[in-house]
RNA sequence: CGCGGGGUGGAGCAGUUCGGUAGCUCGCCGGGCUCAUAACCCGGAGGUCGUAGGUUCAAAUCCUGCCCCCGCAA
């Protein structure tokens, strides 16, 4: 089957390396350079790049005009597949040939930008949807879903790969089937966006919740927190079992206190918890062991 | 010229304002205590203080150039 290929990350890469093994991909479409770094110095998607090493004709665009527009009639493709594109298609653009996309949650849950680590953190409606592209967010028809969990301590990025994975299978099946799209069904619920402001730790939450966030966080925005020595970027952790206050009486239990007891460097959370520190990033400097971070410290450490 | 932090024994930091030959918490090696230990005690090795040059009797500390790392913002 002839296809066009739409996306931009390191995961929609990942999927067009695993679709051209099956199909002939004759367009790839992907968003446009974009300054990036310090330096902001212009960086083509991972999508470009790899679109380019296998030599598939690259189409870079937001939003098509005309000319973009008879470029992807012209391909003469069958069907678009579109993931993690980052940018809505046009009506214009779903009238020259379906789109299908594939989505990482189970639809109607978490239509948006962050599917995946909206449902990592609320435990809802993971998995992964394939739908025909209408001219809502994500709104469109269902062809295929299938419910996926999470692994011990996986992180979004690393779950997102897997998925990928599992998406790309799912939409291999569908592309050989007979398929009727069906309307979707059930309470939607959003999932925008995640930024920085987002991923900043409240340590209110329970050990659990912390940790669901700090995995669903990384590697993008990567959840933070605040203490008088700065901000602190929390790569990896986990939360603990059983706290044994009798045995840290003197310590404060004080949420957001970090407490430094056989090694383990970790924070007093809600209902009790604790949350273990395992990998941490100060504000310009490099990640590094939570212990070593905390012998750097003078003081007590408690984050705001 | 977007804003900012940083490069000090293996790790993380202090010391730089007011120059005077390097400190802290660990790690490592050896020994001791202990049923045992991530605990404790004793001893030890290990540093061109990113780099090049300048000022000075004397520079990790002051001045200049260069290299490298990172956070924020985009």
């Amino acid at each position: 089957m002839k296809l066009i290929f739409a996306g931009t990350p390191t995961n929609a890469a990942q999927a067009l390396k695993e679709l051209v093994k099956h199909h002939e991909v004759v367009l790839a479409i992907t968003r446009p350079d974009s300054p990036f770094g310090r330096s902001r110095e212009l960086r083509s998607s991972p999508v470009a790049e790899v679109a380019a090493e296998l030599g598939v004709p690259i189409l870079k665009s937001n939003r098509f005009d005309d000319s973009q527009l008879k470029q992807i009639e012209n391909a003469g493709a069958d069907l678009a597949i579109v993931i993690a594109f980052g940018a809505m298609i046009s009506d214009e653009a779903l009238n020259v040939l379906p789109w299908w996309n594939i989505h990482f949650s189970l639809l109607p849950k978490w239509r948006g930008a962050a599917p995946l680590q909206l449902s990592m953190v609320t435990g809802e409606a993971s998995g992964i949807s394939i739908f025909k592209i209408d001219s809502g967010l994500d709104t469109g028809p269902l062809i295929s879903q299938a419910p996926m969990g999470f692994l011990d301590g996986e992180t979004a990025g690393a779950a997102l790969e897997r998925f990928t994975s599992k998406g790309v299978d799912l939409l291999l099946d569908a592309l050989g089937a007979e398929v009727k799209p069906q309307p979707q069904q059930g309470e939607p619920t959003h999932a925008g966006k995640i930024h920085r402001k987002d991923a900043k730790l409240s340590f209110e939450l329970t050990a659990q919740e912390v940790d669901r966030r700090v995995r669903a966080y990384f590697p993008e925005p990567i959840a933070w927190t605040e203490s008088q020595s700065g901000e602190l970027r929390i790569l990896h952790g986990r939360p603990l079992g059983n706290v044994n206050w009798e045995k840290l009486e003197d310590q404060s239990r004080e949420l957001g206190t970090v407490i430094f007891d056989s090694q383990k460097v970790s924070v007093v959370c809600g209902s009790g918890t604790h949350y273990e520190l395992l990998e941490v990033q100060p504000a310009g400097k490099k990640p590094m062991k939570a212990a070593d971070w905390y012998r750097g410290q003078r003081g007590g450490i408690r984050f705001e």
